[in-house]
DNA sequence: AATATATTTGACAAATATTGTCAAATACAC
DNA sequence: GTGTATTTGACAATATTTGTCAAATATATT
């Protein structure tokens, strides 16, 4: 199953950019790029939207990618995981349905 | 819908039970575990085990109600959580069939 | 193999966030 | 009113995340 740090740098290596380069227009070191490439650190919500830009990935798709790992990285050692998610998807649909502001 | 700490709250009182009684037995201050009931503050899983021993509720059930409230927290402003929570369980279940050490 | 360039890694500091402690404020019962 | 329970906010202590940098490693070119 790929990762988003796999996805990211099939993108950009597909596109002939260097770490270095895309760093920059995210405005980033490129070790830090280089960790997310590898999973070792999280890209910011702001580093996502550049990330979709530059690599000319769909916007909703690497945010999906990112939260999904995100969450299954938090659940991954819980019996009930699945459990859990099913009920948070009802009550995020319930507080979108009710919260809205 | 009801939160994680309402249903602590409510099974205390049905227990008959004080804060400084239920936080001496979690061995934490007793404003803390007005914030968790009140939603301010998030309990600790070790939190979580003696509040299931203390007020009789499934651990597992307790659990459940916690991680999902995390989760649906962290969601709730996205476009896409709903998605996210979809592609989480199917990674939850491929590190969960993959992953085992 | 030697050089040049790209990537990865680790150590560390700086900035943020979480957690615990305490006392004062508030609410509630009598 | 008094007494007790709960809530709140300020603050310190801790832990986590984040950024910076340089050295180590890998990869490509000649």
């Amino acid at each position: 199953m790929e990762t988003l740090g796999q996805l990211l740098k099939s993108k950009r290596e597909l596109k002939g950019l260097l770490l270095r380069q895309v760093a920059a227009f995210l405005d980033i070191d490129q070790a830090i790029l280089s960790k997310i490439e590898k999973g070792d650190r999280k890209p910011s919500k702001e580093n996502i939207g550049k990330l979709s830009e530059i690599l000319e990935i769909d916007r909703e798709k690497l945010m999906v990618q990112f939260l999904s790992e995100k969450i299954a990285y938090e659940l991954v050692d819980e019996d009930c995981a699945t459990q859990a998610l099913k009920v948070a998807e009802k009550k995020v649909k319930y507080y979108k349905a009710n919260n809205k502001k």
